[in-house]
DNA sequence: TTAGGGTTAG
């Protein structure tokens, strides 16, 4: 069993224990101290193991109902009660029951009209707890057949949890009383007194009265109470450790146990209860029948399958369909969605499979999963075709996004552009994310001006853009350097009432810092801190490279400032972008002091690190000390990549060392590093000036095998080069 | 179940 139900009790009685401070006063010391330990145990209480002679009277029954007797017995006492002998009470002596020790009262009691029923009705109608206490020791003594203890507490349990304030304090109180004398609860009595406490958030004394209560009485309300409570305490997992214990002593959990445990346990994110046990408990409850809604299991297994992977969430929906669950598509949604993330289309075909055999139709959501999951679109049609053919079930708005995205990533905007139409024919109406699919499809695939246009036609259909919109069309003009353009969007989306968000600012200050255009960038920036938005540490970053390319190191200097006073701390990026920055300028000192600070700071150097600082010692001519930089750090286990090795050759073909830079290239082939068109540049530049045209054939052969494509740099150096020697064409071609 | 950004070294 997990969790420990010892241990959850060891530590609950404890806090019964040292629990609420008023816990420690009694309500009424004289009645605590009114009858001693010795003569308590000498009071012969009906057996608790026997069942009580009649059932206690419940609140409704009328005195109509009561034989003249009980009449006489309660006047009897109430006259006792304002004799002189009370008097010595009141002043703080104890009264000895014996008083009551009259041949009036016996004779009354023992009358054969006189029950058990009546003797409970007596306790019930003296409405004074010290009095009735009284009266239960001594009717248990004189009184034939003694009264039954338990029964006689139920029926001061629940009087005493009608009078207010405060029922709690006096219940507790009688429980001490109850206790005293070594009485068993009954279970309407742990009942009572158990709801009465967990009104008042009494967690530990709620759980000690079960804890208290004989085995066989646990009954499954009781645990369900103590569920909800511990679960509203914020205690789940002392609430699973109590819903292991009721399930490995053979209590039978109901469906109201299973509402509580699966609501409870689907809202808490993950407060220290770890899944598997949760799982275990979802089995466990399984086997009796009770299983979690369909809502419930599908969030469940969403759940699983983001913090566990889908493995568990596999093994759970199994070991429910085995256990006779009924399971519906959305359970199965969800984990199809999921394998699909992990790309495990194995299990996704058998899971398919198996809802084919147990009857469980696919619905649209289904195949959207599967459409969106399919990498080759023309399955992805197939599969449209069949849904509208086989199942009856028509594409919707999503299934269409999902093809026409996978058109878009796969360059076919061709393609996509034919679907949209497509689903318009069809009756199927595109919605914003249709509209931005295609174009940010168009505009990453280098077609601005058809993005544009596509706007544009659909604007006057009445599908407005977004945010998304914008973004993606003011990140295209960024990235082919039309700044006028994308502030010319920027604006009119502003104007047309669309606030940009932090992903549009961002496009913006990035693009714009890229592009060199950093006052821009700077203002944008305090736009978007006028608008309520932070910078985060990649916008800080993007402007300080920017500043540092331009070499103003000055305002570079200005903006680190400025992130360290908005609380956010440099980053491993940060520093690496300093550190270039002045390797670039020849000043390697205070390049490696800023490594140090970086250290200090928790940040640790990659390879894009060492990367600069390599390229700073050759750039001061110092290629022995960046070869030194370099094996060491390989020797240290950072693998050096293509950008390493490209500085390296560029260097060293420049520096007349053509033999190491191509033995180096052959080092990087070896590490499995494949080299560049800029590699094959250095090298053909190096090969140039020294004119060893077959060596420069040969690297030729080895690029087009590698199926390295030539740049526009390549082509220039060979076209000149070639050109040069007479040669512009090679016998093969 | 669907759409936009993530910075640093050549």
């Amino acid at each position: 069993m997990l969790g420990g139900w010892e241990g959850f009790m060891i530590k609950s009685s404890v806090e019964a224990l040292m629990g609420p401070r008023s816990l420690g006063r009694s309500m009424d010391p004289a009645t605590t101290h009114a009858i001693p330990m010795r003569r308590l145990q000498r009071l012969k209480y009906h057996h608790p193991s026997t069942p009580p002679i009649t059932k206690p009277p419940s609140r409704s029954s009328s005195s109509s109902s009561s034989p003249p007797d009980r009449r006489v017995v309660i006047d009897f006492l109430q006259r006792k009660r304002k004799s002189p002998n009370n008097e010595q009470q009141e002043k703080g002596k104890a009264q000895s029951p014996d008083e009551w020790n009259d041949e009036e009262l016996r004779s009354l009691l023992s009358s054969a009209s006189f029950t058990q029923t009546h003797l409970l009705q007596v306790i019930r109608a003296l409405n004074d707890t010290q009095t009735a206490l009284r009266f239960i020791d001594w009717a248990s003594c004189h009184h034939s057949p003694p009264l039954h203890g338990p029964s006689a507490f139920q029926t001061l349990f629940d009087a005493a949890s009608r009078r207010l304030p405060n029922p709690h304090l006096r219940l507790q109180e009688l429980l001490h009383q109850s206790r005293l004398r070594g009485l068993p609860l009954t279970a309407d009595s742990a009942s009572l007194l158990i709801h009465s406490f967990s009104a008042v958030g009494w967690v530990s004394q709620s759980l000690q009265i079960l804890h208290d209560l004989k085995p066989h009485l646990r009954k499954t309300p009781l645990y369900n109470h103590l569920l909800h409570l511990l679960f509203k305490s914020d205690r789940p997992s002392d609430a699973l450790s109590l819903a292991h214990h009721m399930l490995d002593s053979g209590r039978r959990p109901n469906q109201v146990t299973g509402a509580i445990l699966f609501s409870a346990l689907l809202k808490r994110s993950n407060h220290g209860v770890d899944e598997d046990s949760i799982a275990r408990l979802v089995l466990e409850l399984g086997r009796h029948g009770v299983f979690p809604d369909t809502v419930q299991l599908t969030q469940w297994i969403t759940r699983l399958c983001q913090n566990c992977g889908t493995v568990k969430a596999w093994d759970l929906l199994h070991a429910l369909k085995d256990l006779g669950a009924e399971l519906q598509v959305p359970s199965f949604n969800a984990l199809l969605a999921s394998l699909g993330r992990e790309r495990d289309f194995h299990r996704m075909n058998l899971l398919l499979a198996e809802m084919k055999e147990m009857g469980v139709e696919p619905s649209v959501i289904t195949y959207g999963i599967l459409i969106n999951q399919l990498w080759r679109q023309e399955e992805g049609l197939g599969l449209m075709g069949r849904m509208l053919m086989q199942y009856n079930c028509s594409p919707n708005t999503v299934t269409y996004n999902c093809l026409i995205d996978g058109f878009c990533k796969a360059g076919e905007i061709d393609n996509a552009r034919e679907l949209f139409d497509g689903m318009t024919e069809q009756g199927v109406p595109p919605n914003v994310i249709t509209m931005n699919t295609i174009v940010d499809g168009m505009c990453k695939n280098g077609r601005i001006s058809s993005a544009l246009q596509f706007f544009k036609e659909l604007r006057g259909k009445g599908l407005e853009g977004n945010a998304v919109t914008y973004c993606s069309l003011i990140g295209a003009s960024l990235h082919v350097n039309n700044v006028t353009k994308a502030m010319e969007l920027f604006e009119e989306m502003v104007n047309g009432g669309i606030s940009p968000d932090s992903v549009t600012y961002f496009t913006l200050i990035s693009g714009l810092s890229q592009a060199g255009r950093l006052e821009e960038a700077s203002s944008v920036a305090s736009s978007m801190e006028e608008a309520g938005f932070h910078l985060d540490v990649a916008s800080y970053n993007v402007l300080i490279s920017g500043f540092c390319r331009k070499k103003k190191f000055e305002e570079a200097s200005k903006m680190l400032k400025r992130m360290e006073e908005a609380g956010v701390k440099p980053d491993e990026v940060t520093y690496n972008t300093l550190i270039a920055a002045l390797c670039k300028g020849g000043d390697i000192l205070t390049a490696n002091e800023v490594m140090s600070k970086m250290i200090e700071e928790g940040c640790v150097p990659s390879v894009v690190t060492y990367g600069a600082l390599i390229h700073g010692h050759c750039k001061v001519g110092n290629l022995d000390e960046a070869l030194k930089l370099f094996r060491s750090k390989a020797a240290s286990g950072i693998r050096p990549n293509t950008v390493i090795y490209n500085i390296l050759i560029d260097y060293l073909c420049k520096g007349n060392e053509l033999d190491t830079a191509l033995s180096l290239m052959d080092e990087m082939r070896a590490q499995g590093v494949f080299p560049t068109a800029t590699t094959y540049n250095s090298l053909f530049k190096g090969l140039r000036d020294r004119n060893l045209l077959d060596k420069a054939y040969e690297l030729m052969d080895q690029m087009n095998e590698q199926g390295c494509n030539p740049d526009y740099i390549t082509v220039e150096i060979l076209t000149e080069w070639l050109s040069a020697v007479g040669e512009t064409t090679r016998k093969d071609g």
